[in-house]
RNA sequence: GGAGAGAUGACCGAGUGGUUGAAGGUAGCAGUCUUGAAAACUGCCGUGCCCGCAAGGGUACCGUGGGUUCGAAUCCCACUCUCUCCGCCA
């Protein structure tokens, strides 16, 4: 959520980003509720002091009951205005929290994902001397897919990878962490990037793939309605993850960390689980959008002032890993509709889908700043000894499933087989093709 | 699933009704000493919110939510989580 004193010292400002987002806010109702909830707050520590007063007075013999009286008025007094308080905090405390974060100023203003921003385009849609496939379509026949079989037993967005296409997987995973764990390549990156962030590699993570209602809701990332799928009884209270980062996001809940700590940069790998609400009848071939699936997740936990280098950085690894492979992209800037509510920042990778003959989104890159941090209470304490909120950064390394659809369209052989990428041979037993 | 123990500040850890916002220790910061460092010693050192230009003042917070009381970290109830042992199990 947003610090609700810069919500006061920016009304307007405010007011016109929320909208810029798709996320228009009674700000003025917000401001309402704050002031009441301020005087009535004042009411009450005023009650609460002269109870201390008394409390103080007495301490010593024993009360008259004049003074018991007087004690067990104040104390009405004191639990009816906190009633009222109460219900004043909770509408204005759900408003604040569904105020957005403030884009950055150089996030291009849009009222669609029509608005988003090419940045570039890196290598040319691959030609083919015959009519490329959807990924299915070579998949399925190779029974490196099963989905008629998942279907019976898991329900339809359910597959079972089979075969080369499952040590494919398995290569793509060696293959990254062995790049971010990779100092030489960072500080390449860094360099190139022009970035002063230090060249710390990411630290391989295996998260818990569910976590609580509490911590899921201080992220801002729980989407009960859409997205998030419950796990196993309601009363245990748990969520399946929709993504590696709702589990490293929410790792320093309500921990103070000391600044050498920073940054802390974790590549997770988690099998991912989304509803898919609302996407009936789309990209149902195929493995591209299916209700579980494996990922690789970068998250970055930094100082305030490197936030931003940090963002940046991932994005750069982001293009690099996708280079890597040798798949065409591009690079997309997002405007303010899109980036989302807690993003600050946010840009994608749209890769090449030849079967499909266009981009596809691959990857994302999300900028938080202290909008998540401040909800998660994740403070870094700085050489100094002041307090601020971490900064938060999240980015796709890879979707496993998308990108191994965007490896066999492009690059599919006429006779339906798949070269490989040669930076994922060595993991592979050095074969080409498969 | 059965039985038990526990949850206090950045960390460890005292504290069973009234100067306890909280002993002591560690870490951190400043200083004394030292050629420098270490050690020793001295001092400082929680967070949120409200009022205030500031200095400062007020208030809340000892897992969470209720309750008892003039007064609760301390007593009662419920819940959550953690740990230990047994059982089961990758």
């Amino acid at each position: 959520m947003l610090d609700i004193q810069f919500i006061r010292d920016n009304a307007d400002f405010v007011k016109e980003k929320s909208a810029q987002k798709g996320y228009p806010v009674d700000i003025d109702r917000l401001l309402e509720l704050d002031g009441q909830r301020r005087s009535k707050q004042t009411q009450i520590e005023e009650l609460r002091r002269r109870r201390n007063e008394q409390a103080a007075d007495l301490k010593q013999g024993k009360p008259t009951s004049e003074q018991i009286e007087a004690g067990k008025h104040l104390k009405e007094e004191i639990a009816s205005r906190e009633v009222e308080a109460k219900t004043i905090e909770n509408e204005f405390l759900t408003l604040l929290k569904s105020v957005p974060n403030m884009p950055l100023a150089a996030v291009p203003v849009g009222s669609s994902e029509d608005d988003n921003t090419v940045i570039k385009t890196v290598g040319v849609p691959t030609l083919f001397d015959f009519t490329p496939k959807h990924h299915h379509e070579i998949a399925e026949p190779r029974d490196l897919i099963d989905k008629v079989r998942a279907s019976k037993i898991a329900g339809s967005r359910f597959a079972y990878i089979k075969g080369d296409l499952a040590l494919l997987q398995f290569a793509i995973v060696q293959f990254v962490f062995q790049t971010v764990t990779d100092e030489t390549i960072l500080e390449r990156l860094i360099r190139e990037h022009n970035l002063s962030v230090v060249a710390k590699p990411f630290t391989p993570i295996l998260p818990p793939a569910v976590l609580r209602t509490e911590p899921y809701v201080a992220s801002a990332r729980l989407n009960a309605e859409e997205v998030t799928y419950r796990a196993g009884q309601p009363e245990d209270d748990l969520w399946l993850n929709a993504s590696a980062e709702h589990t490293l996001c929410t790792m320093y809940w309500d921990e103070i960390l000391p600044e050498e700590m920073l940054p802390i940069r974790y590549l997770g790998y988690s099998t991912s689980f989304r509803r898919e609400a609302g996407t009936y009848g789309k990209d149902t071939d195929g493995i591209f959008r299916m209700h579980q699936f494996d990922k690789l997740e970068m998250e970055v936990f930094s100082t305030p002032e490197t936030g931003i280098e940090e963002h940046e950085l991932l994005v750069a690894i982001q293009e690099y890993l996708v280079q890597q492979l040798g798949l065409p992209y591009q690079l997309i800037q997002k405007c303010t509709f899109d980036i989302g509510k807690p993003n600050a920042s946010g840009y994608d990778i749209n890769t090449w889908f030849p079967g499909q003959n266009t981009y596809r989104e691959t990857h994302t890159a999300d900028y938080m700043a202290d909008y998540q941090a401040r909800d998660l209470k994740t403070r870094v304490r700085s050489h100094d000894g002041s307090l601020a909120f971490v900064h938060t950064n999240d980015a796709t390394a890879f979707a496993l499933g998308r990108i191994m659809a965007a490896i066999i369209e492009n690059f599919q052989t006429h006779d339906g087989h798949v070269v490989i990428p040669e930076v994922l041979r060595p993991f592979m037993h050095g074969r080409s093709e498969i």
